[in-house]
DNA sequence: CGGCTGACGACCT
DNA sequence: GAGGTCGCCAGCC
């Protein structure tokens, strides 16, 4: 017995974390988290959700980005990519060519499938600490 | 106030 | 490895 089949269409805690109900201020939180991530490092969007405490909402926070106003200029946003360090890709199906460029400002290449070059290394995690 | 719009992630076959 | 399913929520018309 694994928690994991408990029940398909409901709700399952150990995949998804806890529900909760962030409320308004949502993507204020997101902004806040992100602009603590240091030049020279990514995070992904999981990682900007846990921190936050909701590992579901990691979509959540694509749609804050998504949504980020063009005054906000003071955050990285382009140092936040898919948990398989891909550049997400935006409505016209490739990744932004500002973004490789922004992280490539930094020290941070992208291959040419728009993958973050040493990820893993790279990657800032909820308590990571740089090597 | 109803409906639409979005930068994801983990699992399953 | 690739493709599909399900779960998440706040803003802005």
């Amino acid at each position: 017995m694994t928690v994991a089949m408990a029940n398909r269409s409901g709700y399952d805690p150990r995949r998804h974390g806890p529900r909760r109900i962030i409320g308004p201020g949502f993507h204020a939180k997101v902004y806040e988290v992100v602009v603590s991530v240091p030049p020279g490092r990514v995070t992904t969007f999981g990682d900007v959700a846990a921190r936050l405490g909701l590992r579901s909402a990691a979509r959540q926070v694509g749609y804050a980005l998504a949504a980020l106003p063009p005054e906000r200029d003071d955050v990285p946003w382009y140092r936040v990519v898919n948990a398989r360090g891909m550049l997400s890709p935006r409505a016209d199906g490739q990744p932004s060519a500002e973004q490789r460029q922004l992280l490539a400002s930094e020290g941070v290449d992208v291959d040419e499938r728009g993958r973050v070059v040493d990820f893993a290394s790279l990657r800032l995690r909820r308590d990571d600490a740089p090597p």
